[in-house]
DNA sequence: ACAAAATAGACAATCATTTACAACTAGCCC
DNA sequence: GGGCTAGTTGTAAATGATTGTCTATTTTGT
């Protein structure tokens, strides 16, 4: 009765086996900011024969329980982070892919300023840092790793 | 010999009907960050006979030029927006769909420090705020004015 | 264990966007 | 001022990500 299950019950949701996996495979450390594909890779890796739509599908109850957030980077496709850390924003290095978390609170706070200014009522934000790590070496060594 | 002729010759594009009359409903103040099927809507209420794809291919050759800047607002399409003013982040009403454009020096510093802090070169980045416009009399009417 | 309700799997459908390709045209040369 | 050539268009089909449908199966409370 592994911790999946706690976390599964929490949500809300039945404890099944697909859901079990898809939520293992998020929790591993290599597979934070992971996309909906990359799941359905590493399921069929790991020989379980669960379907592309099921992924999808997980993964949106997981977002909608708040269990995961969904991140839109560039280059088209969603990508899925466990979200039980505190919030923060992400860097991305465009040529090795590489992601790094930030949090700052002056942005933040800002972005409560600029939006009071304008009398909204901010519900969420999304913040994308793009460039290229300047370390080159340590760079292409992580583009490599990662195909 | 309209303006938009003399952006197109700047940008090394050939003036052709398509890209006139695109570049005009993307410089009508009604229009700014527009979507390339909305691009094609206004084409068709003005009985101009201008295919979806050439608009798409239309958008990206003056987003390679500079001409317009592509947004990836929450919900999948792209927006496009013409992009001689200077740079600028955007503020979205969830409900009526009002897009905000301001700037704030402080976090754009503030971001430049975060890339260094992580020995990034930042070539560029996007934030984008969501929330709900608190005068709802004026959000509710902006909406059906949309539609 | 058993029935009700939720879920999975397979595959078709959709949505935004791109590509292929044959027909057309702008811009330049003489 | 016609003609050439590369660039551009329209149509329709292809693509890639994601969602919906429908039937069979599984989970869970009793």
């Amino acid at each position: 009765m592994p911790e999946q299950n706690e976390e599964l019950k929490r949500a809300g949701l039945k404890i099944t086996l697909p859901r079990i996996k898809i939520l293992a495979i998020l929790q591993n450390p290599n597979n934070q900011h992971i996309s909906a594909e990359d799941v359905y890779k590493l399921l069929l890796e790991h020989n379980e024969e669960i379907g592309l739509a099921t992924v999808y599908r997980v993964l949106n109850q997981f977002d909608d329980a708040g269990i995961v957030t969904r991140h839109h980077f560039e280059g088209g496709k969603s990508v899925f982070e466990l979200s039980h850390k505190k919030h923060h924003d992400h860097l991305v290095c465009l040529n090795c892919g590489k992601v790094i978390e930030f949090e700052d609170d002056v942005i933040e706070q800002r972005q409560e300023d600029v939006a009071k200014f304008h009398k909204v009522k901010l519900t969420n934000h999304s913040l994308y840092l793009y460039g290229e790590c300047e370390d080159e070496v340590a760079c292409e060594k992580y583009r490599k790793a990662q195909s």
